[in-house]
DNA sequence: TTCACGCATCGAGGATCTTCGATCTGAGGA
DNA sequence: TCCTCAGATCGAAGATCCTCGATGCGTGAA
């Protein structure tokens, strides 16, 4: 997560023949393989309805936080299928977990959410 | 897809009883099932490697446009595939389709990434 | 009309994901 | 130490997804 990512990379023009006969050509390098699956795997942790509820439901917490008990109700699933969801999310970088005695309680990343919408004006750039 | 998707309602409040023992109380309601799921449908579009490399080439189109011809051979798939894929990004209103003759011409929604990035945002509202 | 071509649709096989009950770990209290 | 509780981890079952070859549909040329 800590790498910058691009859809595009405007900096390597690749002038591609014009023998097709059917389509334009290309003006700029599409994303490689592996800024594409880390890009993908941000949006799949976004891809579920539970886990956009439960950033919801913790994002609706007046501190920006909240602990697995406050969560499995809200989304009517099991613990462990919501500690699941959650570990998914930290993975991504959307949450942050922070254990304080027994409980252990997340929240929101501060930008990430930012930081995925201004990677995709730049696919259009 | 012409309906308007937030994250959160923040005109309703909703006060919370605070009888919970380790967690802070919520402060407006979390978003809705019918809202989670269409939120979810919009990333799941972008969940997979593929179609965000199938973006990325359109997008790099100097015409912003490009035939299925043109796409197969970028990602190293089947055309079935291909078409697949095209079809659950114009489902999710992130591609455009043209049909010109014998060809079919996919082109990025205008605004479209934006206004995702805007939903994003509004999460952390 | 007949043919060739681009693309969509249709099953099917295999991989991945979601969800659960059962179990394990770690912290705090008696 | 022993017990209780919050939460993570572990298989496993079922659902969903990705991919393909085969086939159908519509357009344009001959």
């Amino acid at each position: 997560m800590a790498t910058t990512l691009a859809l595009t990379d405007v900096s390597r023009i690749k002038p591609v023949d014009a023998s097709g006969a059917c389509c334009a050509p290309l003006v700029r390098e599409a994303a490689d393989l592996e800024s594409a699956a880390e890009i993908a795997r941000v949006f799949k942790a976004l891809s579920d309805p539970t886990r956009v509820r439960l950033l919801s439901v913790i994002a609706a917490h007046d501190v920006g936080e909240a602990c697995v008990c406050d969560l499995t109700e809200p989304v009517g699933l099991s613990q462990p299928t919501v500690s699941h969801h959650l570990k998914l999310m930290v993975d991504a970088g959307l949450l942050t977990r922070d254990q304080r005695g027994k409980w252990a309680y997340y929240s929101v990343v501060p930008g990430a959410l930012n930081r995925l919408g201004a990677l995709l004006t730049e696919a259009t750039s």
